[in-house]
DNA sequence: CGCAATTAGGTTGTGCACAATATGTTTGTT
DNA sequence: AACAAACATATTGTGCACAACCTAATTGCG
């Protein structure tokens, strides 16, 4: 207390960040429970729903920023509940390509009513979440630079 | 993609919350390595540096919103580390007071420019963190009434 | 007092995150 | 062709998060 007042909890923005993102997924975690998904689970389906094409796991991870390490166990869970399909590329043998299977494209009607669910608890105008989504965007930009 | 517009990744809050608040942890954990912490036992630390008196882990998660599941094994490998004590309260032995230790205190100095650190790579200017941190702060007030 | 209900914290189990490392593949370069 | 370097993914190990459950201590109330 007595003479460090940049390492309050509240000075700093490192910490409503983290609550904020853990209350998010406390929230989605409830309502996707319903479709028996997880929250990172239903990130990496959101950003399979968006292509039809196959997609690398390095291309999925790159566009959650999420390695490896992560995102297998989390592809063989979806794998196993039938919702993604993964294979090797034929083309290149290191490659693992991923496809959302019909049952998949399905579970998309089952959660399109989600996000709406989310922004009704949370307690910002629509043009203040926009001003929060502009902010991230940029804080994410920053942030993707190597350490200087 | 065809007729679910409100589920693409950019178009909620929820991913670039959840995509910044993992960058500006992993930020925190390359600083946070030179002292031996991790971030939530930074976290932690935070909050007990708040206060010059003994505080209870029931106390110290109301104020990181973690639980007891959480906090029990942090809050060990902090006292393994030698930089909070842990013992019952004598007045009520359901309790358990958390109190730094004096080299606990003194890992207040070793950290004390992490944030300048962190604030230096994160590519806002002073007055769009105040205005971030207001949004988010705003936003977990929201996330805090039960969902209706 | 006697005892059900509440409270505080701990334990267990599942599922991420991420660093470090390993493995198999492909690509250059000679 | 041979082989070193680069690449894509998988594996392993540590440390959270959080739900569900458990145990012991305390409090209220008849």
């Amino acid at each position: 207390m007595t003479s460090f007042p940049q390492l309050g909890l509240d000075a700093q923005l490192c910490f409503p960040l983290y609550a904020a993102s853990r209350a998010v997924t406390r929230r989605y975690t409830t309502l996707l429970a319903q479709a028996g998904l997880t929250y990172p689970q239903y990130l990496c389906l959101l950003a399979l729903w968006e292509s039809e094409e196959p997609v690398t796991v390095g291309e999925l991870g790159a566009r959650l920023r999420l390695d490896s390490g992560t995102l297998t166990p989390v592809l063989k869970r979806l794998e196993a509940a039938g919702h993604v399909g993964r294979r090797r590329d034929p083309a290149d043998e290191r490659r693992v390509l991923l496809e959302v299977t019909p049952t998949g494209w399905e579970l998309r009607d089952r959660v399109a009513d989600v996000p709406l669910g989310i922004a009704s608890g949370m307690g910002l105008t629509e043009a203040e979440a926009g001003q929060l989504r502009g902010l991230l965007d940029r804080m994410l930009v920053g942030l993707d630079e190597p350490v200087t």
